[in-house]
DNA sequence: ACTTAATTTTAGACTAATCTAAAAATATTT
DNA sequence: AAATATTTTTAGATTAGTCTAAAATTAAGT
């Protein structure tokens, strides 16, 4: 169907999308796969010529309807197999990604239906990112962030938003695994750190930095 | 580590050498990767300056020790993705060497060990064929072909020699697959034609092109 | 052994993806 | 608004893999 750079690349068109406004310029996306504007710019060319993009020389990119279905398929590929390699071969959360993103090029639909049947369904991947459906259907993830919740209450960890491997390894170490429950003993004031509970009774003392890229739902909801 | 293709035609000089006698043709390349003659020329050369084969002008190639060993990790691969397949995803026999072919290639050695783990250390592929360990050693398939059989004694059906999708559609369609048992009635002198009983009874006619391509074990060894 | 046939290799060209360096366009600063 | 800086695009080259058509080599047939 399309090569495997294309779909890395519409990938990256379609995550800078909802992360900044539209366009994207050249330099964001070459940034995003570690090459030059020069390569940019001959694929936007291509995938334009393919209505996968919009571009106009030097106004930037957006991604259109049709690149956006390739997009969330490969996003949804890369999350299932993400689930598959924690849930089912135990590995750890931090150490999937690099697999995931040789597997989500594997091209048969048919293959990721059954994979999603076999593991029940998920809806959000190990990191707490939404798994889209077969449709394309994303169910909006968690977006309170323990940086802004309450002290003496108790939360769920639910995701991240910061993905890399040495950030989710210290979550790793720190026994901070998505599903767990931590309540708020104290945030300090000068720092805005906080000290919070594990289920273990044991207390660990999280930066305003860690906190920030944790995402949370209230517990029991 | 290795290119896609240069691993597809390690895999391709591996399997032709097992078959027929070295050296490798060129053209023999060709066919089985349905390319041409001068493509073959080209990666040869490349190939051998990897010290992956032996190569000599006009001569025809043969594999080294290094890229049988590359070769047999992507066959140890395939094999462990189609059991994956077949055994997990409940994907018919018949369908699961195209997807196998796509998933050979990704390249982590440690999924793999995981997954050959999560089967439970799997000594055979659906089709019969062993799969490699992880250090290369292949344990030897059955050799028994049911055309050499004799009547009134119980098979057990472990492999085929035809991989086709359409050989293994017939055998799906009429209840032979790997693992069941058949008891020879009675052989048709005039064209070696077979009748067998299942195990619901029922009887079937094997043409002597099917029995052929069939290996089976003694019953209860 | 000499001619013909088949196979294999070279030569030259093409596509996809990439790069560096120079040119063009846009944005920013004073 | 002119000068400078930044960004983006083009131009030209490179690598991997592929092809067709022609040349070179080996094999086969009489």
């Amino acid at each position: 169907m399309h090569t495997q750079t294309e779909e890395n690349y519409l990938k990256a068109i379609y995550h800078l999308s909802s992360k900044k406004a539209e366009p994207i310029n050249t330099s964001a996306i070459a940034g995003s796969l570690s090459t030059t504007s020069a390569s940019v710019t001959d694929m936007l060319k291509k995938l334009a010529e393919k209505n996968l993009v919009e571009y106009e020389k030097y106004k930037g990119v957006r991604i259109t309807r049709k690149g956006e279905k390739v997009a969330i398929n490969i996003v949804r590929k890369h999350r299932l197999w993400e689930v598959f390699l924690t849930h089912t071969l135990k590995f750890r959360w931090d150490e999937v990604h690099s697999m995931a993103e040789e597997l989500e090029h594997v091209s048969s639909d048919e293959l990721i239906k059954r994979l999603e049947e076999y593991l029940g369904f998920p809806r959000f991947d190990p990191h707490g990112d939404p798994i889209p459906d077969l449709l394309g259907k994303i169910s909006s993830p968690s977006s309170l962030c323990l940086s802004d919740c309450e002290p003496e209450k108790r939360y769920t960890l639910t995701g991240v938003n910061d993905h890399s491997v040495s950030f989710l390894q210290y979550l790793e170490r720190n026994g901070l695994k998505p599903g767990i429950t931590v309540r708020i003993i104290e945030i300090q004031e000068y720092d805005k750190s906080m000290i919070v509970e594990l289920k273990s009774k044991s207390k660990l003392s999280l930066s305003y930095e860690v906190s920030k890229n944790l995402l949370v739902k209230n517990y029991g909801e």
